[in-house]
DNA sequence: CCCATTGATACCTCACGGGTATCGAAAAAT
DNA sequence: ATTTTTCGATACCCGTGAGGTATCAATGGG
């Protein structure tokens, strides 16, 4: 199977339609259904029902969907380690999630740095889900997840901390002052939603919470009485324009530093050997 | 980046030799120094050190040579599970060593067994290192491997069991009658070498131990007082007719289930389940 | 110094990936 | 019910590029 047979598969499969999928692809239809066609045919496997007009996935196709999509993530991993190997030799890519756990990072750059022959670390701070993501096609070496947020599988990983998260509330809202809360009391609040963030693809689900793409956005439209939100301790709060409550029963968040499996390189075995030695920070409320 | 240069680059990489590789590729080697040289070309990287007539890999070849093995890999699993899944839809494959965990597997499968809408579990019963190779691709969905021997990155899994390794002696032979023996009792013991397995690509390290290829083997040429071993305790014996004696300084061995990250199987999925309540057996010397 | 070895180059061929035109069936519209 | 539209499949053509043979060029062993 090549990859490209993967990436035209893939793309029907997303857009359940030939002509729209070859849009994608900038080609013409009828290369692309012929395409399919032999790859179902090399494979001695029905990918698609194309009962009249409607095309649906069986269960091989959902099953090739899944799968293939890993695979060509390796594939463009590979090339992108491979061309940034070429490129600067002792240089690794480190992605995290803007905004969080900025002093569990310092304290591992800087015990990192005193080692000898340290390489130099590109810090990539961005946005929710893209450090999984950046280190799964191949722009990260390393990367520092928000368990349960992120999903370190299929990646080697080690926990450096886990901490309880709080709920961000406008000041002078009622349950403002209370010692603490259950997400219970946070749901269906009115008038105080929970926002939605974006899915992987950068579509949002249904629901009436307000969409917002980054944090100081959220920070914004809570501050507004718009919203409220749960987040992890250690997350910034900008000041004191927020109203900050612990939320007793809400799953631990755990910050894991995670790498490719099989990942043979030095620089990055050794920013994790440094990352055991960090301290496990039990972020307080009195920040 | 299609398969084809891949696997091209990959026979390159591993022969370093284009003339063998090409023959191992069943070409000619024009067509493949410059499918090389192209792929170079695209990725803007030189990957051989092509200086004068021996070929070596850059620093970027090798890094595209592991990454690249695992794409691959990846590719061939994604075919292979989307055939099974056309093939028999109800079916999972699970790959363990022969001989290991049997009483574990046992109660496993039996455990599964009893879930509504179980799906038929094909049983593998492999060679030394074959379960890990199984389920990198793709030939099988669920994997019993044994830590350290095997190396589940890359996957997810859970432990399963731990226990101590006993050294299995020719009945008669002086160390058989101490109650518990260290490593170092055992390292180059006159006339009784540890025996050498085969690597992953099949081959034997030089050393000076009988080459050995399955379990059975292993326990005749014990018998004939030609080797010693080191053994995990659950190890079947066949019978009475080898002396057991506790290696105190071995490491643990952990038997974990393993499987595919994001495997969306609901089949695999229940095994898993269903293997969380299979009793932590601590196999004893005294069977 | 010669020759064998080995990767690169030159050149050819044809398979195959991709394009346009069109068909046929099925759903939607009237 | 009939027409229209939508959409995947088919037919046919073309050009790129993958693969083959012959040969060169450079390097290292004898």
């Amino acid at each position: 199977m090549e990859t490209r047979e993967l990436r035209y598969f893939i793309a029907v499969a997303e857009e359940l339609h030939f002509g729209n999928a070859a849009d994608l692809l900038q080609m013409a239809q009828p290369p692309l259904s012929r395409a399919i066609q032999q790859l179902e045919r090399r494979l001695g496997v029905a990918l698609f029902d194309r009962s009249g007009r409607n095309v649906a996935l069986t269960i091989a196709g959902e099953v090739l969907l899944d799968e293939g999509k890993a695979a060509l993530a390796a594939v463009r991993a590979a090339e992108r380690r491979t061309q940034r190997a070429a490129a600067t030799p002792t240089q690794i890519v480190l992605a995290a999630k803007a905004g969080a756990s900025n002093e569990l990072l310092t304290t591992l750059l800087d015990r990192y740095a005193i080692t000898p022959a340290a390489a130099h670390v590109d810090v990539q701070l961005v946005g929710v889900g893209e450090p999984e993501r950046m280190l799964r096609d191949g722009r990260a070496d390393v990367a520092l997840l928000l368990l349960p947020f992120d999903e370190p599988a299929g990646f080697d990983f080690t926990q450096l901390n886990s901490e309880g998260q709080v709920a961000l509330l406008p000041i002078g809202h009622p349950l403002a002052k209370r010692k603490r809360l259950s997400t219970s009391d946070l749901e269906a609040l009115p008038g105080l939603p929970q926002p939605r963030w974006p899915e992987p693809d950068g579509s949002f689900l249904e629901g009436d919470g307000p969409t917002v793409r980054d944090y100081v956005q959220l920070l914004q439209l809570i501050g507004l009485g718009r919203a409220c939100a749960i987040v992890p301790e250690s997350s910034p709060r900008l000041g004191n324009s927020l109203a900050v409550v612990p939320v007793h029963d809400a799953d631990m968040v755990a910050t894991v530093i995670a790498w490719p499996p099989h990942s043979r390189s030095r620089a990055v075995a050794e920013l994790v050997a440094s990352s055991a030695s960090v301290p496990k920070i039990q972020a307080s409320l009195t920040d």
